[in-house]
DNA sequence: TCGATAGTTCAAGTTTTTCGAACTATTGAA
DNA sequence: TTCAATAGTTCGAAAAACTTGAACTATCGA
């Protein structure tokens, strides 16, 4: 098993990490690890019916990105948001996503 | 030559507008536009070099994410951002991206 | 009506995404 | 220590999306 990659904090890329929460399932991914703080991939993915290989995509994809950090405990390869190194970088921008995505979740506080 | 399709406001996708906004040309774009509130193409991609079928996908896809409104005008096609509806869906969405994005330009105003 | 400019359409080549199948790694029992 | 079960990983191929050149349409000014 390939080491994971994880790129430095001073190297995130915007329209990556603009990419990264581009897409449904990731942005489902990042909502649950938002709630949890630590979450195995299993659980993070909870509820969306997807093979492993396409989740091991999206995962891989979020770390490039360097929206997660993962590390391996055990069975289980352990996820979690970079949100100090996101709002240090990109101030604003990990809240504006995760409230839109939340209200898109829970519209309008009925 | 097809109508322009644009997005109601109330149907904006959080992942599609992320997804658009998740690319180095199309943030240019994006930047260019909010530094002038209204370019026709030929200017908003001024700079870029890029075959012009090239420039027209990245311009479809920002205008069906609702990004950006088109409207035609002589030998001109004119771009604007959506900027009132975005905040309105997404508060602090763009703002925080086109922070980051000057901020990605000019770093930390030495 | 012609030429120039601005953008559009189409088709083909390349790159990404998706997903099944087979694999590795770790744990808890027997 | 061996086995079965769980959690992810890797590979390869099919489907979808991106990029581009070439040929096209639309508008304007001479």
């Amino acid at each position: 098993m390939r080491p994971f990659h994880h790129p430095p904090a001073g190297e995130l890329k915007l329209e990556s990490v603009l990419y990264a929460l581009g897409d449904s399932t990731r942005l489902k991914i990042v909502q649950a690890l938002n709630r949890s703080s630590e979450l195995p991939c299993s659980a993070a993915v909870c509820g969306l019916e997807l093979p492993k290989s396409t989740q091991h995509h999206h995962f891989r994809l979020l770390r490039e990105a360097g929206v997660i950090f993962t590390r391996k405990s055990g069975v289980y390869i352990i996820n979690r948001l970079r949100r100090d190194e996101l709002d240090a970088q990109f101030p604003g921008l990990l809240d504006a996503v995760l409230a839109a995505a939340n209200e898109a979740e829970q519209p309008t506080q009925a």
